[in-house]
DNA sequence: ACAAAAGTGTTCGGGTTACACCCATGG
DNA sequence: CCATGGGTGTAACCCGAACACTTTTGT
């Protein structure tokens, strides 16, 4: 029933695969930090020569989210900061051969690693907002994942991934900017991360500048980072905390 | 390399499964609502006796929601006025035997519907903070349920799938209350669900009560009842709309 | 009339927003 | 000493929490 190589098989006709959406901050042509992604072009049928997600099989011996590392790390030589699930796809059509199903995870990265990721011509970045049409269903898989990681930005501690341990108010909340696509008010920027806990003051200095030297800061690890899955989960289901993760704060209509 | 008739068993030895955590709400013996369950007892190993959630096999003809769907039909008779995936859960060593992976959703139902469940021998409705130990990983599984409900209790109109086209505020109240495990002000509950949009009087009220009679609301519809997956989607990832007030203003941190 | 639930009014305080203003450094 | 971003102060405003109070029915 197999008709390529790699694909896995079920009795029932059902393949299993898991792809990651992998999220960076680059600079853009006018010097502006924007959300990127890489992108594998296919080798073969279906979508030969479309750019997809990178992705793979399942092995027997590893979880689900081993088999999304194991995947990153050999297309893209990346480890994530960060990595959660996002969804099981498994539309009966979402493959026009083989009847597919696929488990999605996002991951952010640091943009100094970013720039170690084996370019060529099967392995490209590309600004979130500017994709080309991509092989299945990824295109509307990657509209997802940028809504999520724009709707948690708002409410977790996400944005640490794409820093490095120590960084100025101004480098962080040009992630918030970036990710949310809105300039953010300094002044209360800056009080909110504070009064937050998830941040304290190192000591240090930025000297070098042009101006007045901005302080480092450095995470605390209060809270969670990875917070979606059953599993990693630090507070009890009604507890109510800072680190308490919600799905789409965007899409709220009600609240009681 | 199948071992049990319905197990999905694929080329590399991993299986594909769905399950279903099912809510409803229903009195207690002192007459409070709290969350049950529906459970169904295995009927071959492993686990064999144990209770478990229901589900099953994905035909290679059918969606994943389509499937968890036609479990339940088949299982428990419900049709759910909510349904959501959950996560999919694919750790080496969730099933003793078999390599599983299981693709979760989450239902409400109302508790007229949920009556009707057929019980029997081997179906039989749990108190959700309550259960005896389960087949598989599935009090992790349940427990991680009853968090999303809880947690997106606070923030969207998800509290309709447990109630009919008419009720009254108190009614609604209760639905809260029973989740959310605390009691609400009855003066400012009513004033949220007001000025949330996604209430309005019918015009009606209850007579024959033994007070004031109280009025009848429905949903205005105004708002997605589904909004987890990456379909159903009405928002656009950055829209910022009126009714969006977000609840839990207790929850967010490191907004800007 | 009384009990009890429905429904309204009002105050208080915390948190966000907007923006004025001071600080420190390189040029 | 000036331009520029770093950093602080503060008043207005919004919203939820708490709770007193009025309304309306059945008994």
């Amino acid at each position: 029933m197999a008709h390529t190589g790699l694909d896995i098989d079920t009795a029932s006709g059902i393949g299993l695969a898991v792809s990651t959406v992998i999220f960076a901050l680059r600079r853009d042509e006018r010097g502006a930090p924007t959300v990127w992604l890489p992108l594998v072009r296919r080798t073969r049928e279906p979508y030969l020569g479309r750019w997809a997600l990178p992705g793979g099989m399942v092995r027997v011996d590893e979880s689900l989210e081993g088999a999304a590392r194991r995947n990153l790390g050999e297309t893209t030589r990346l480890e994530p900061a960060y990595l959660e699930q996002l969804y099981a796809f498994g539309d009966v059509d979402r493959s026009p051969d083989q009847r597919m199903v696929s488990i999605v995870y996002w991951a952010l990265v640091r943009p100094d690693e970013a720039e170690r990721v084996t370019l060529g011509e099967n392995v490209r970045w590309f600004a979130a907002d500017d994709l080309p049409d991509l092989a299945f269903d990824h295109n509307l898989i990657v509209d997802y994942a940028l809504w999520r990681l724009r709707t948690k930005m708002e409410y977790s501690a996400i944005a640490h991934a794409f820093l490095g341990p120590r960084f100025t108010l101004a480098e962080l909340r040009e992630v918030y900017e970036a990710v949310l696509q809105r300039p953010l008010d300094p002044a209360n920027f800056r009080r909110q991360m504070e009064t937050s806990g998830v941040i304290e003051p190192t000591g240090e200095v930025v000297t070098g500048g042009r101006h007045r030297p901005p302080r480092l800061y450095r995470y605390t690890g209060a809270v969670d980072l990875v917070d979606a899955g059953p599993l990693n989960r630090r507070t009890a289901p009604d507890s109510r905390t800072a680190t308490d993760s919600r799905t789409a704060t965007e899409h709220l209509r009600t609240s009681a």
